[in-house]
DNA sequence: GCAAGGTC
């Protein structure tokens, strides 16, 4: 009998190496420390059926992307010289960063003798990369190695054993997208940013010199500059505004001790005469008929499975912190074994995972500890599925109970949360009762909207929620007619929306694709440090001392000009629940500049909103799809992006002229 | 001193 062959795993964190371990060894293996504190190897047996058979396994990890792209010596040493525009071709090397060396070490030491290389990196763009990156360096080790690949999408026993079994190949579509992702942004990112940074700082002052005294550093990405974008869009739509008069007509009756209140189908106009005439014939008509009763049955729906970009939007909601520190408390409960992966897309379950189980950990819990034993007695409903799927990770959940005593307090909140959340998923949508009356009053139709609450349900578990406006409706019936006890013209006058707040933010990006559930509170972060934008409490009038000056010729109350943010009739929808710890963005004299300036140099497409990087995500999947090759965006994109750098480089005045403007007070 | 993406 030939003796078992050794096959080396790679994970692409240690903990999904420990659980593929635990998994494949049924919790017989050894654990051998490594030169990196947070990267173990795990050994055992494992029999991966045919051709490998029983065999010797090695299952360790790394701990992200292992390399990077560096620029040669050369173009490091200064920011003048060579020019910032040689970046766009200057020579690149990709090198394992000198703290990555250990974990090199280890794949290389581990891959002698051994049989094959078996990566197990998540199963997304990003993992396929850095499962390349595991080959080149196991490679090295042992250039005879075969490579094959798991494809898993959760970390459940069964599910992991038979990606043990049935292997792939790794996907070199996508590896080689994001090598073109990364060189753009490289070449990109430090070119624009040295550019920006020369060419501005003559003009002194704050451009210069930060108030800590350091020196400016004017940063450019694709990611934080459409972050930044987004900001100063919605400061000048709220600056720019003219509130517009409205009218329009109240209809209440009062039955049975309940004031109902009947709103207007037209809901409004922008004509006073005209609802002068319409309320005037409400009056002379004196009674009104009921022309429609509708009862039905209604549901407020649970919310879905948790994302990070969920967890980060009801964190700035409801637990009164930034996407950054509940990101933060996030990654310690995920370390200490209390919750799932936090960085994860998927907004639905795996069928195959046993969710009961999750729930029952619940409950000792004396918060919700009761209401999740009612699940487990029968009330238990499976989740609701979104439509996304990142392949890599499952939702948000927790995986063990965790006392409130063992958190400090911001991870306790999140935990909390965590669970809650978790809980209403596996309860039933809460249930209620809709009553719908219409009335036609002269030749105007009103509704009323009733709802009774029947069952609340999951409402019972998230008190992040409420059933709003369920009041109830007293009795009416089909074609009787009544005279309402009041009728009015009122007026008003739309309202502009409010600065945006961290949950709009994190909205915009995950709408746009800026940025990964893992990095966009980073973007955030950045341009906040870069000074660019500064936060401050919701409704604290306060102005900051970055505040910039109007925008000309839009002073309110100064003219009619609407300015480019439209005028958002009726305001925005910012979300922001009850106050408390919502900070909203205000951009800073700086951020105004580099945005203004940069939007009037005529870029074909603008740089200050998500269209490029849009664009490239496109090219990206298109390259994943096999209808693009990776070298041909690389050239093209360059080249495009050379003309937007030439082009800038061409208006750098009218960039100079906004900075003058805004951040320096003086010049037109 | 500079990007964005992984992860601790």
């Amino acid at each position: 009998m030939p003796p078992p062959k050794k096959i080396l795993c790679v994970a692409e964190k240690n903990s999904i190496s420990k659980a593929v371990a635990e998994h494949l060894s049924g919790g017989h293996f050894q654990t051998g420390n490594t030169g990196n504190q947070y990267i173990k190897n795990y050994t055992f047996t494992f029999d991966f059926g045919p051709p490998w058979g029983n065999c010797q396994v090695v299952m360790t990890s790394v701990s992200g992307h292992l390399t990077a792209v560096k620029f040669d010596d050369e173009y490091e040493r200064s920011w003048d010289n060579p020019p910032p525009e040689a970046l766009f071709d200057a020579p690149v090397q990709v090198k394992v960063e000198d703290d990555k060396l250990p974990i090199s070490n280890n794949i290389k030491n581990n891959a002698r003798g051994a049989h094959a290389l078996f990566i197990w990196t998540d199963c997304d763009r990003e993992g396929e990369h850095i499962g390349g990156e595991v080959r080149t360096e196991a490679l090295k080790g042992n250039p005879t190695l075969e490579i094959r690949r798991a494809r898993f999408s959760n970390i459940e026993r069964a599910h992991i054993i038979h990606a043990a079994k049935h292997p792939v190949n790794l996907d070199e579509r996508q590896v080689l997208s994001v090598a073109v992702r990364i060189e753009l942004d490289l070449r990109i990112g430090y070119a624009f940013t040295r550019h920006l940074t020369n060419s501005l700082r003559p003009l002194g002052g704050p451009l210069s010199v930060r108030p800590d005294g350091g020196r400016r550093v004017i940063s450019f990405g694709l990611c934080q500059f459409p972050t930044l974008g987004f900001v100063v869009d919605r400061y000048f739509r709220v600056k720019n505004f003219v509130p517009e008069p409205f009218w329009s007509i109240k209809v209440t009756h009062r039955r049975d001790d309940i004031n109902v209140v009947f709103n207007w189908k037209r809901v409004r106009l922008f004509d006073r005469a005209v609802v002068v005439i319409l309320f005037e014939r409400c009056i002379a008509a004196k009674t009104a008929k009921v022309i429609k009763v509708q009862e039905k049955p209604t549901s407020k729906w649970k919310p879905l499975p948790l994302t990070t970009v969920e967890l980060q939007k009801n964190a700035s909601r409801f637990l009164r912190m930034n996407s950054h520190e509940a990101m933060a408390a996030a990654e310690v409960l995920y370390q200490k074994g209390f919750i799932s992966y936090p960085r994860t897309e998927t907004d639905r379950f795996d069928p195959g995972m046993n969710l009961r189980a999750l729930v029952e950990k619940q409950t000792q819990d004396n918060r919700w500890g009761t209401f999740a034993q009612n699940l487990v007695n029968g009330a238990f409903k499976q989740p609701r599925q979104g439509r996304h799927d990142d392949k890599a990770h499952p939702p948000i959940h927790p995986v063990a109970y965790c006392a409130p005593a063992n958190l400090r307090d911001k991870e306790k909140r999140v935990y909390e949360f965590i669970t809650r959340r978790f809980l209403a998923c596996c309860s039933d949508d809460a249930k209620g009762q809709a009553t719908d009356v219409d009335i036609q009053y002269a030749d105007e139709v009103f509704s009323a909207h009733g709802v009774v609450v029947l069952a609340r349900n999951y409402l019972d578990v998230y008190p992040y929620e409420n059933w709003t406006n369920s009041v109830t409706l007293p009795k009416f019936t089909l074609d009787e007619v009544f005279e309402p006890t009041e009728a009015m013209l009122t007026e008003g006058k739309t309202s502009a929306s409010s600065y945006l707040t961290e949950p709009d933010l994190i909205a915009l990006m995950d709408a746009n694709g800026i940025g990964t559930d893992a990095t966009m509170a980073e973007h955030i972060n950045t341009i906040k440090q870069r000074e660019y934008v500064y936060t401050r409490p919701k409704g604290g009038g306060g102005r900051g001392n970055h505040a910039p000056a109007p925008a000309r010729g839009a002073r309110e109350g100064r003219g009619a000009r609407a300015g480019r943010g439209g005028q958002g009739r009726g305001g925005g929808a910012t979300g922001a629940g009850g106050g408390g710890g919502v900070e909203e963005f205000i951009p800073s004299t700086l951020g105004v500049a580099l945005v203004d300036g940069y939007d009037k140099m005529g870029h074909e497409i603008s740089l200050s909103k998500p269209f490029l990087r849009k664009e490239m995500e496109l090219k990206m999947k298109d390259i994943c799809e096999g209808r693009l090759a990776g070298d041909v965006m690389l050239r093209e994109s360059l080249k495009q992006y050379k003309r937007v750098f030439d082009l800038s480089k061409e208006q750098l005045n009218v960039l100079k002229a906004s900075c003058r403007r805004y951040v320096l007070n003086n010049g037109a």
